[in-house]
DNA sequence: CTGAAAGCGCTTACAG
DNA sequence: CTGAAAGCGCTTACAG
């Protein structure tokens, strides 16, 4: 394999000299830097990462931790995947994805063995078992998703009560009194899935002040039995004249259901729901609904993580809340 | 940060001897193993995986390349990375994720850097672009998709052609005549993703020996215009009575479009389809079908990749496909 | 503007 | 069964 000393002698310089010519760091006549440039394309060398890692304490590797829950839905997750890999990259890191079982070992182990230079978490929930870990490393943290305690760590989510108030008046300033909220699964809760009841007790307490009865219900999100407890909320309440999905499970099995009811929407039903655009894309969503932007969260989330990793005092941890945002498109009334 | 030296003065031996008794590559006394054991726990030392690497020439790093085509399923996707990841990790190996838009420079980008011990393909077209660098590369490379040319990689994939004959051979012996064969997108084709035609051509092929009409279309893989597509092709077919689905995003689809047409399976349509298991926990898909086995196909790439890796003499390479299987549902008759 | 040398934290022949 | 030392391929003060 062709090192920095196989550069530097073809080159007729020093090992260092290639090395300030390689990173810029100090001034390198025009003449000595082709001679350089030269060499190096002429041997095809390429710098050994693990080397540098080594000399810097620099891995240029960010560690992301996915969690495969069962009560996930897989279509979801992957957007949060994709928009993390995309920002590391667009700042020169790349990805170590882990998907082991056990978090909390997952991240001792690659923060331990300074195989990243920082981690962002995915599916955080209220009382993540991989936090401890993470503030015990070496390396920042950086959450999509809010937990109880925030300390030490940079946290980004969507402003879900927000999101729950905003649908909320949305539907009572066109009259609705009796409205379905269709919940992530129970299990979800138990598990300490923060988003999903922030967003009900949220739309619970804004409900009652606005005197309209909120019908919350949990949703499934495997099939088979997806449309079948969609099915079962909506005969459970004959009354309600909308209908709010927060399950991503049950809103893309939700036009099948209501052409099988005959429900029209938005002349029998309001629908409200909350989805990413790209989420349209995969399924057949005409509905009004509050953007997730899990794009926008994990670029803030690895943005805030670089900086924190090159600008050793950048300030205090952000808990940082994306305004959510309601895009009409028609389906209540 | 506490070092191998730091827990070599702790034991009081010297640093080879904890290395050593890391690694389990020489004897080591009982009473020596337990002074370097305690000595590593009150440290709490890991190994640097950096250091260990430029030591050893092994970074335990498997590439895994992926690309998010505009034509391709985010849903199917998720389930060939998570196979991949879950064997590398049963291996001792962890996954250096590339998402890159331009696959041809991240293969040379993590290979001639030493980031990784090996690379997984995904997604492999016929011509794919991936495929010279990764043959300039010093390490392996194993492929989940079937190149037309396959040399000094390992290839893995379903047996489509075989799934096709399959299919058809069962429709045939239920007595259909007139069979309509929903394909992926005609991009799909057209950007030379294999096992779109490999499918179609033994189809074809297969229909014409039997005497059967086989209808061939091309469906859609993005939202709006999943269902549109997949009733007009239906829609231009009347006379058939058998329906086979190659597309993720048709078979998604097709249980409402069915419902809303007032189509019943098997009674007025015969339906056979390609996926995955688990492609049927996210959504409702009662049809008989050859399961894809994204996970023993991950497997398999993996498997191949570390034994190439760990053997440097491991044979020529291997071009599997996975036998197909038809698991009944009673969605044919 | 450039070079010689130390150091990053490991592993592994070599020697005893 | 154990140790001293070279080496993996870089970077970066230090010196000129």
């Amino acid at each position: 394999m062709v090192n920095i000393a196989d550069v530097a002698k073809a080159a007729g310089v020093s090992r260092s000299t290639v090395s300030y010519a390689l990173s810029g760091n100090r001034p390198i006549s025009r003449e000595t830097r082709e001679r350089i440039d030269l060499a190096i394309s002429e041997l095809g060398f390429t710098v050994n990462a693990g080397a540098r890692a080594l000399a810097t304490a620099q891995t240029m590797v960010l560690g992301l931790l996915v969690q495969f829950e069962d009560d996930e839905f897989p279509p979801a997750m992957l957007q949060y995947i994709l928009a993390v890999s995309t920002a590391a990259r667009e700042l020169g890191y790349d990805i170590l994805m882990v998907t082991d079982d056990h978090g909390p070992d997952a991240v001792r182990r690659i923060t331990s063995s300074n195989m990243v230079d920082g981690v962002v978490l995915l599916d955080v929930v209220h009382d993540d078992p991989r936090l401890q870990p993470l503030r015990e490393a070496r390396q920042p943290g950086a959450l999509v998703g809010l937990p109880r305690d925030t300390e030490g760590l940079d946290v980004f989510d969507l402003d879900f009560g927000e999101a729950a108030r905003l649908i909320v008046d949305h539907l009572h300033g066109l009259g609705h009194r009796d409205i379905i909220l269709v919940s992530p699964p129970r299990h979800v809760f138990e598990r300490g899935g923060a988003y999903a009841w922030r967003f009900r007790e949220a739309a619970l307490e804004r409900a009652a002040r606005h005197d309209i009865h909120l019908y919350a219900h949990y949703g499934e999100s495997q099939q088979p039995g997806i449309e079948r407890s969609v099915n079962a909320i909506i005969d459970a309440r004959p009354q309600a004249t909308a209908l709010i999905v927060h399950n991503d499970a049950s809103i893309a099995a939700l036009p099948a259901v209501l052409r099988e009811r005959g429900i029209a929407v938005p002349r029998d039903l309001s629908v409200v729901s909350l989805y990413s655009r790209d989420f349209g894309r995969t399924f057949l969503l005409p509905y009004t609904a509050v953007e997730t932007s899990p794009d926008e969260l994990g670029r803030l989330a690895v943005q805030h993580l670089v900086r924190r990793i090159t600008e050793p005092d950048y300030g205090p941890p952000v808990v940082r809340f994306v305004e959510p945002q309601l895009t009409d498109r028609g389906s209540t009334a």
